[in-house]
RNA sequence: AGGCCCGUAGCUCAGUUGGUUAGAGCGCUACCUUGACACGGUAGAGGUCUGGGGUUCGAGUCCCCACGGGCCUACCA
């Protein structure tokens, strides 16, 4: 029966298909009672606001590598998928398409506005889990889990009471980070910096009773309006007789006092500053350090307050215009100078952050974080690579507390309520009746929520039943591994550390691996707004997503950003096309091959593969014992490489041993014997093309899933074998490991390459047989050739190749390549090139002879002789010996031609 | 202000503890539409590892300085 195979391959036409059955068939869900041991992983829950960009492409194609790889070496494996709630964007989105309707949310109301977003979620939230099926993820979708669930908001209420029993929860009035377009409270990580050029304004301030004038200089002219005080440093001998005088506050015509504090720096702008306790983190210090007011001259949305003055109402940057072109009317303004100063950004809306007085719920870190510090550095979880331990010791010594609550209707309110009679504050799990403290039942629960990344910071373990010692907590926690950005380090990693440490006395997982980032082609971080993001969907489709997927793990050398780059995809894709065909070679000539009455079965069946390789007459064949030698050493290499997370090793290794030895070789030096009538050898070597192709298959599978899939299900499985995800990863056999047959083929590779180098520098029609010679000095190397001449022959389209003793190389005429150990020759009538060759021999000859000269060099110095291994200096010596050899061969042919 | 990372072939990048003529993919050149594959085959050209100094028998690899690029942390108005 002939078999329907395309000329090339179609990703698009068997992506899906293989997509759908995964999910379908419960591929990959995960067993708590199974035996053997675990790999336990959790997805960085994805915001469900977001569909797949190319940073997730990659994390989560590394992911399934190691999640694959893991499985398929018998591993108790658990991919637990799951999405994030993502407080302020989902609000934000939503927000944003009521408003398009002409929706106010505010006058929706809370509970209305829920709905709505758990509305929008269920209607546009999946796309992101949709995706991921898409793309063939391997994980446990009936274990899927959402950051805002009931199942989740009951851990996180756990948590929150108990934090807040331990007084690690506290409530205060500070100064806050305040965003005016998302209006809510940042923490300090949701605060990007970012560098502007400003101004510094030079404000002359009327001192009170006197005629003098006391010029500050600000960065921020509309804060003004809420100083109260101006400062100096109290050694400052220019303002010593100013201290406790009053300063007369311009516009507002307020007095302020004039104070000393230590924190004034002298040298810059004019050594006075102006105090906005209200305004400034560090005024703030200043005030409560001199109980000064603290005035608030801004309303929530960045306008300004009714206690603004003339300015209430205005936009904060309007009102800062305004107040230059007032001041400088009023002969105020001293100058103005240009000023770069770092600023602060709300992550999400880009908006200026307002410091801002606000009572807000905290965390305390410090005692969280000694903990989660020594974990690390006892190596019970390893970070890799290991430069980010020191950012993540830097980051945790120095912490400070955390801004739990947000001005957000979107997420998990705190479990707080204030009693109305006199205030209480009854901390509880499920909504108290009355009162904790005096019994009313007039109670309020707090309006706000709590940051996204409280709940996300329990993930590891309230995904897995915690509080509950379920089975699957038993089992798969802690996880085994975490994959995750650099990028969020801090915000996520660390806080998963401390509190999984806190409540599980385990920590979350034991080991860190913080993936690349995947850069533009000028190196910038990719970015939907800016336009200058890849669609990874799109180049999915493209490319086919194994392509995509081979692509990514082949760039990703741990601790290198990823620049992708086109050419580089189609080189992946290019891989896949070559997998496909060589596919389609076995199977055309398998064709053939069966009308000889041999089937698939008999060569391919799982039980006949597990034997290979096979032997003819007795003996393995050179070229099969080879090839199962580089399958041997590939293995080793890959699960090395992964082990390590060096995904590009692996990735590079299964692509050398495809590509270069397997089709590049192993198929070309077979080929003629598949349909050979020697039946044996022909069926011995198809039998170990079966093996060597499903074991390479195998190998690549984790990075190819869609591929591999596609191309195992036409090999014969057993029975009950579903999926190549569950077949196992091959093992390196000790029987295959073969140095012998390593360099014998090696040794032929270079006699096959010297041959065709003559014909290219000959001009030789590829097709046109040529005869050629060949000598050696070594028996064994005239035997190892006269072995494999057919296949030399082959390979380098002679008519027939001369094994020749040393004495009767005619080295004289033809076309010659030397090495070492051995010389080709062609004989050729026409006139060769003497001067290209002659070039192209000196230079060999330079190169030789710096070689050689830098070797003799350092085996003539004492101090290395006594100092270098001696597997250095052997090895020096041998080579020398080598390149002697060659030289001295290259200087003869140099003569020859005169 | 402090800390980290990077600078290797035209391009994008590898190069594990310092050790024998520095690798890959793409691009380029030449030849080849051979019965798996032009998303292919064969052969080839092309770097002295940003610059300078140092340690060492020996440095792309370790140290110092400079230049160039990126990132993180940080309350100088």
């Amino acid at each position: 029966m002939a078999r329907e195979i395309a000329k090339a391959y179609e990703p698009q036409l068997i992506e899906p298909r293989w997509a759908e059955f995964w999910v379908k068939e419960e591929l990959f869900k995960a067993d708590a009672n199974a035996p053997g041991p675990v790999f336990s992983i959790v997805i960085p829950p994805p915001n469900v606001t977001g569909s797949l960009h190319i940073g997730h492409m990659l994390e989560h194609t590394e992911i399934d590598i190691i999640t694959r790889w893991h499985r398929m070496r018998g591993y108790n494996t658990l991919y637990l998928p799951g999405t994030d709630h993502a407080g302020i964007s989902t609000q934000r989105v939503v927000v944003k398409q009521l408003m398009d309707q002409g929706i106010d949310y505010h006058k929706l109301g809370r509970e209305e506005f829920e709905k709505q977003v758990w509305k929008w979620k269920a209607e546009a939230g999946g796309q992101i889990t949709e995706q991921m099926k898409g793309i063939g993820e391997s994980c446990d979708w009936s274990r899927e889990k959402f950051t805002l669930s009931p199942e989740m908001s009951r851990v996180v209420r756990e948590v929150f009471v108990r934090l807040y029993e331990e007084g690690l929860i506290y409530r205060e009035t500070r100064l806050v980070n305040w965003c005016p377009d998302c209006l809510t409270v940042l923490s300090d990580l949701e605060v990007v910096h970012e560098e502007r050029q400003g101004h510094l304004w030079y404000i002359k301030y009327p001192v009170a009773g006197t005629n003098e004038l006391l010029v500050v200089a600000t960065t921020r002219p509309e804060t003004m309006l809420g100083d109260t005080a101006v400062a100096v440093n109290p050694e400052d001998e220019r303002y010593k007789h100013l201290v406790g005088k009053k300063a007369l506050l311009p516009l507002m015509n307020r007095e302020i006092p004039i104070i000393a504090d230590a924190m004034v720096d002298r040298e810059f702008g004019t050594g006075a500053v102006k105090i906005t306790p209200a305004h400034d983190p560090n005024d703030f210090e200043v005030g409560r350090r001199h109980r000064l007011a603290e005035i608030d001259v801004m309303t929530d949305d960045g306008k300004m307050s009714a206690v603004a003055g003339a300015y209430a109402g205005m936009d904060r940057f309007a009102a800062r215009k305004k107040i230059v072109e007032d001041l400088k009317a009023l002969g105020l303004l001293e100058k103005i100078t240009e000023h770069a100063n770092a600023i602060g950004l709300c992550e999400r809306s880009k908006t200026i952050v307002e410091p801002r007085i606000s009572t807000q719920w905290f965390c305390r870190m410090k005692s969280l974080a000694e903990p989660a510090i020594a974990v690390v550095e006892r190596g019970e979880i390893l970070i890799v690579p290991d430069n980010r331990r020191e950012e993540y010791f830097n980051w945790m010594r120095n912490i400070r507390d955390w801004t739990i609550s947000r001005q957000l209707w979107w997420g998990h309110r705190i479990p707080a309520w204030y009693c109305k009679e006199n205030g209480h504050v009854t901390v509880a799990r499920e909504a108290p009746a009355k009162c904790g403290t005096c019994g009313s039942s007039r109670l309020e629960q707090d309006p706000d929520v709590l940051d996204t990344w409280f709940s996300s910071g329990l993930w590891p373990f309230s995904t897995l039943g915690w509080p509950e010692n379920t089975a699957d907590f038993k089992t798969y926690y802690p996880t085994t591994l975490l994959i995750t950005g650099y990028d969020i380090l801090f915000f996520w990693v660390a806080r998963m550390i401390m509190l999984g440490i806190h409540f599980t006395d385990k920590v979350p997982f034991r080991a860190v691996y913080l993936h690349s980032l995947v850069r533009t082609g000028s190196g910038e971080k990719m970015s939907k707004s800016k336009g200058t993001g890849l669609d990874p969907v799109a180049l999915n489709h493209q490319y086919g997503t194994d392509a995509m997927r081979f692509c990514l793990a082949s760039m990703a050398a741990p601790g290198t950003d990823i620049i992708l780059s086109d050419d580089r995809l189609a080189s992946s894709r290019n891989f896949a096309n070559k997998i496909w065909n060589a596919a389609r070679f076995l199977f055309v000539n398998l064709d053939k091959f069966e009308e000889g009455g041999t089937k698939l079965e008999e060569l391919a069946a799982p039980e006949v593969r597990s034997k290979a390789p096979y032997a003819a007459s007795g003996l393995v064949p050179l070229v099969d014992a080879w090839l199962f030698a580089r399958l041997a050493g590939t293995i080793e290499t890959m699960n090395d490489a992964l082990t390590n997370y060096r995904f590009h090793e692996a990735a590079q290794g299964v692509y050398q041993f495809f590509w270069g030895d397997f089709c590049d070789w192993y198929i070309e030096w077979v080929k003629p014997e598949l349909l050979s009538a020697d039946s044996e050898r022909a069926t011995v070597a198809w039998k170990n093309l079966f093996a060597a192709f499903d074991a390479a298959l195998r190998l690549l599978h984790p990075f190819m899933p869609f591929l591999t899939e596609e191309l195992w299900h036409q090999l014969p499985q057993k029975v009950e074998a579903k999926s190549i995800a569950l077949d196992r990863f091959p093992e390196a056999c000790a029987d295959w490991k073969n140095a012998k047959a390593l360099s014998a083929v090696a040794l032929i590779q270079e006699v096959v390459t010297a041959l065709r180098t003559i014909r290219a520098e000959l001009k030789l029609d590829p097709k046109k047989k040529v005869a050629a010679e060949f000598s050696a000095a070594e028996t064994a190397t005239v035997d190892l050739v006269q072995a494999n001449r057919v296949a030399v022959e082959r390979f380098a389209a002679l008519s027939e190749l001369r094994i020749v003793p040393r004495q009767q190389f005619d080295a004289k005429t033809g076309a010659v390549r030397s090495t070492a150990t051995f010389d080709v020759r062609i004989a050729y009538s026409d006139v060769v090139d003497v001067t290209a060759e002659k070039a192209r021999l000196k230079k060999e000859i330079d190169g030789l002879q710096k070689a050689i000269a830098s070797k003799e060099a350092q085996l003539a110095n004492a101090t290395f002789r006594s100092r270098a291994p001696e597997k250095i200096i052997k090895g020096l010596e041998a080579t020398l010996a080598e390149q002697r050899i060659e030289l001295k061969k290259l200087q003869d042919r140099l003569d020859q031609l005169g």
